[in-house]
RNA sequence: GGGCGUUUAGCUCAGCUGGUUCAGAGCAUCUGCCUUACAAGCAGAGGGUCGGCGGUUCGAAUCCGUCAACGCCCACCA
């Protein structure tokens, strides 16, 4: 069979991914092996495949097909999240388009609509996963809002509720007026924005104008707007530009409604006027102060962002058409003193991009003080371990300054919150409304039917479900001693990305602690974020966002894979720039093409087994393990780009560039049988060290390397080699590399053809177990002798000298020139290495093989320049 | 404003508890090659006073201090 010398991976890696699927390879049950887990962070179910998700993936594939190689169950548990805000508003936008509001529609036909978009459009990133790689057992697709999962949810609520953790309050939340929901601190994002500071005349009651008594206050705001909310202004007491406003009361512009002036040290005295206005409903500070102060607190907004009846002569209004309408009204009752822009930071709603509005509301909440306990010790004292651990600072002070939890959110897409309430006032809690309806009989003394129960209208936020996760995909809430959770928990490894530590990470940790008694997981990889070459975000709106799918085409997903690997350091942020899946998909051409080369050798019996050949073969069994080693170590460390650069070097350098080179036979002659024997084998382990990587191709060349009837390299796990690595096999290799580079660099520059012999001589300490390789490799022929002949160019390797004779190529005042160079170079460093050792407190100090090997260093310079001086003289006669 | 982190070749990064000629790798660049596995390739080469300054030490890319630039997180003076 012709084999194209491009590889194609389009047609090989839907043929594997399908063997895989049709064999269950991926299936895991529980046995007698030891487990190896993961959970994915499960995408929005709604969501398609960005290259944030290609990352998070790859290393996951990467760690669990490791994990499956090296014998282990190796089960990694997919799924998709409901995440209700994001959905919810697609949803809403979608009925919008055609002509159907939310508000028009009843809970059950809007969950209808948005049940259907979830089918229509959920599991689409799943599929996408397949063409990744992704080793899944889609067996155990899990998806947050399922059944198993929203039981799980209710019991939790209602458990902890019952914990007493659980309570219902009035707090300032942050409201999104487009999503008519409250969102959680984590959800908002501040962004900088130029607006205007506003100083407005509060008239002080009772005062005529006069220089020792102005008859206004002012104050400075950005948000005139919210003035009919405003139930106090307040004064720093220890200033004294505001002292004569202390005791008095003033009038809210426009509407010329009193309030007092009270005094509170939390104002600044250099800032603005010196003078705040206290709206408790629409700040939070203004709120503590309203608390402190017992104010009132006056609701000015519905919750679309209009003003509602409080609003005065603007109810109705939505509130930025309000602050441009107050600033004309205000000026022209005289109001106004003056208008400066002004740069601040607003809050701005993560899903919906509005800014939210501080809003009080009655919202539900856990309390965290508790549960986060265990959760940070667990971290800290590294139970579970983070990688990089500078994610342990940022999490321990998030976790040692925790707030409660406002875990309800007013929406419908979601867990609706098994809170019933009763006609006459209080509510129950229950897993069922049927349960519900028996505790809420037990404590009412009137009659009572079920359907006169009320269930609460919010649904949880969405991280109430996800942070149950790695407990609740294996039915662990419901069931916890059932055998999945027994044998797959605490899950291995965690793989996500720093931006969702609070939201995501820090919860399971605690959810794993208060409904298992245990860890979750033993690890979590922090992968960066992905970002253009220019250091940018990836976003939809920046264009700079490449689609995976068409990248995976183009590349091959192996070569996408490497891409994403190969500079993907945990923690650090990935510039992506498509020349790395060319890196990845050249490196797969690379493999493809020594596959042909050693596929199309024929072998030939022979007793004798060429040295050269036999030499190489021992070498390149020794750099095999050791490379296997160090990538060991370095997977051990979740160090994964620097390993899959050392294999990628094993391959192309050590295993093609040397090795294949020097057992390679000539042109249509038969190859050793031994050697062709060993070959195959050790192409056999290069595949299976790159396979976690790079699963498609490997697999293919897998089965094409031998007819043997395999199963899948997926579970290859035996162990070629289990000897010591032979340090002096390598270094003397190393040395071996070192003279043939040397005398192709002396064929380069001398301009003389690979197919002309030389003849090398050697002078000095010489070992010459590889001469064969440098005969074959170097084309030359080798001379031991004492000393060198004339015209010959030479140079070093250590201290021994290698010559090879140029006849009248030679150049001698070319040659004596770089021999000048050199002794300079040396000289220099034996001066350096002298004063060392010349120094009496480096000899007391340093450790004593240190001072031998500068005595070492020292000498062999030395040796070196002796040998060098003479050649000198050699040439000049 | 508080905290954390980063700064090493044109780019992306290694360099662990100071000491092997320790200044490295990959990519990019340059030179020469279409040599029967691969031009998505082969053989070579050039390129950095390790962000600045100061200190500790026999010795600093490595430890300490300080400054600067950049990044992230937290807080939010209206």
């Amino acid at each position: 069979m012709e084999l194209s010398s491009k590889y194609n991976p389009e047609e090989i890696e839907s043929k594997w991914y399908q063997y895989w699927l049709d064999n269950g390879f991926f299936r895991s049950i529980p046995d007698e092996r030891e487990p190896y887990t993961i959970v994915i962070p499960p995408p929005n179910v709604t969501g398609v495949l960005h290259m944030g998700h290609m990352l998070n993936n790859t290393i996951q594939d990467v760690l669990v097909r490791r994990a499956r190689m090296q014998g282990k169950n190796a089960c990694w548990v997919p799924g998709t999240d409901h995440a209700s805000i994001a959905t919810e508003a697609k949803v809403v936008a979608k009925l919008a388009s055609e002509g159907i509001q939310k508000s028009d529609l009843t809970r059950e036909e809007f969950l209808a609509h948005a049940w259907d978009w979830t089918h229509k459009h959920g599991g689409i990133i799943l599929e996408q996963l397949k063409k990744l790689g992704a080793s899944c057992d889609w067996e155990r697709t899990a998806f947050t809002m399922d059944e198993k999962r929203s039981k799980s949810v209710i019991k939790v609520f209602c458990d902890l509720y019952e914990k007493g953790k659980i309570y219902r309050g009035v707090r300032m939340v942050n409201w999104d007026p487009q999503a008519l929901t409250a969102l959680s601190d984590e959800e908002v994002v501040y962004k900088e924005v130029s607006s205007k500071m506003y100083y407005l005349k509060y008239k002080i009651v009772d005062s005529t104008d006069c220089k020792s008594a102005p008859a206004f206050a002012i104050v400075a705001t950005t948000r005139p707007e919210t003035i009919f909310g405003d139930t106090a202004m307040c004064i720093n007491p220890n200033n004294p530009k505001t002292a004569h406003l202390k005791g008095k009361r003033v009038l809210v512009p426009l509407i010329n409604r009193e309030i007092p002036v009270i005094e509170d040290e939390y104002v600044d005295v250099e800032f603005g006027t010196g003078c705040l206005k206290v709206t408790p409903a629409h700040d939070v500070n203004d709120y503590v102060l309203g608390e402190k102060y017992n104010l009132p607190s006056i609701d000015i907004f519905n919750e679309n962002g209009t003003l509602n009846e409080n609003g005065a002569m603007y109810a109705g209004m939505d509130r930025f058409a309000v602050k441009k309408q107050i600033e004309k009204d205000l000026e022209t009752a005289g109001l106004l003193e003056k208008v400066e822009p002004y740069t601040n930071k607003i809050g701005f709603s993560e899903r919906t991009n509005v800014p939210i509005e501080p809003k009080l509301s009655m919202q539900w909440f856990l309390k965290m003080e508790e549960l986060a306990k265990p959760a940070l010790e667990a971290v800290e004292d590294d139970t579970i371990k983070f990688y990089p651990a500078k994610f342990k600072n940022t999490y321990r002070h998030w976790m040692e300054n925790i707030k409660d939890w406002c875990i309800s959110r007013q929406l419908w897409w979601g867990h609706q919150i098994p809170a019933y309430y009763l006609p006459q006032g209080g509510f129950v809690v229950g897993t069922t409304k049927e349960e519900a309806y028996q505790k809420a009989l037990s404590i009412v003394n009137y009659p009572l039917s079920i359907d006169e129960l009320r269930q609460d209208d919010d649904c949880l936020d969405t991280w109430f479900s996800s942070w149950l996760w790695p407990i609740s995909v294996f039915g662990g809430i419901n069931n916890p001693d059932n055998e999945d959770i027994k044998y797959y928990y605490p899950t291995n490894d965690l793989v996500t990305a720093p931006d969702i530590i609070f939201f995501w990470v820090a919860r399971m940790i605690m959810a794993g602690y208060e409904y298992s008694g245990k860890q979750c997981f033993k690890n979590v990889y922090f992968t960066g974020m992905v970002r253009d070459k220019l250091g940018r975000k990836m976003s939809k709106s920046l264009g700079n966002s490449p689609n995976p799918i068409e990248l995976m085409e183009k590349y091959g997903a192996d070569g996408v894979r490497m891409g994403m690997l190969l500079t993907s350091p945990a923690g650090n942020d990935l510039p992506f720039d498509e020349s790395l899946c060319e890196t990845g998909r050249n490196f797969n051409n690379k493999i493809w093409n020594a596959f042909r080369l050693v596929k199309g050798w024929t072998a030939e019996e022979s007793d004798i087994h060429p040295e050269h050949e036999e030499k190489a073969t021992v070498w390149f069994i020794h750099q095999l393990e050791k490379t296997r080693l160090e990538v060991d170590d370095l997977m051990s460390k979740y160090r994964l780009s620097e390993a899959l650069t050392l294999i990628y070097k094993l391959f192309w350098d050590d295993f093609c560039a040397w090795y294949l080179e020097i057992i390679k036979p000539e042109y249509g002659k038969p190859i050793n049988q031994i050697t062709l024997d060993y070959v195959k084998i050790y192409f056999k382990e290069l595949l299976k060290i790159l396979h976690p990587f790079m699963p498609f191709i490997t697999e293919e060349l897998y089965h094409s390397l031998e007819n043997k009837n395999y199963k899948s390299i997926m579970f290859d796990a035996d162990v070629l080699f289990s000897g010591n690595i032979d340090d002096k096999i390598l270094s003397d290799f190393e040395r071996t590399k070192e003279v043939i580079t040397n005398i192709r660099n002396v064929r380069a520059s001398k301009n003389i053809s690979p197919k002309e012999t030389l003849h090398l001589q050697i002078t000095g300490e010489h070992n010459a177990d590889f001469d064969e390789v440098i005969k074959k490799l170097a084309n030359v022929e080798i001379e031991n002798v004492s000393e060198k002949s004339t015209g010959a160019t030479s140079f070093m390797v250590g201290i021994t000298e290698y010559a090879i004779l140029l006849g009248n190529l030679i150049n001698a005042e070319e040659e004596i020139a770089k021999m000048e160079a050199e002794i300079k170079y040396l000289g220099g460093f034996l001066k350096s290495v002298g004063a060392k050792l010349n120094n009496e407190k480096f000899v007391a100090n340093a450790k004593p093989e240190i001072v031998e090997n500068e005595r070492k260093k020292q000498a062999d310079a030395e040796s070196k320049i002796v040998s060098l001086k003479e050649s000198i003289v050699g040439l000049r006669k």
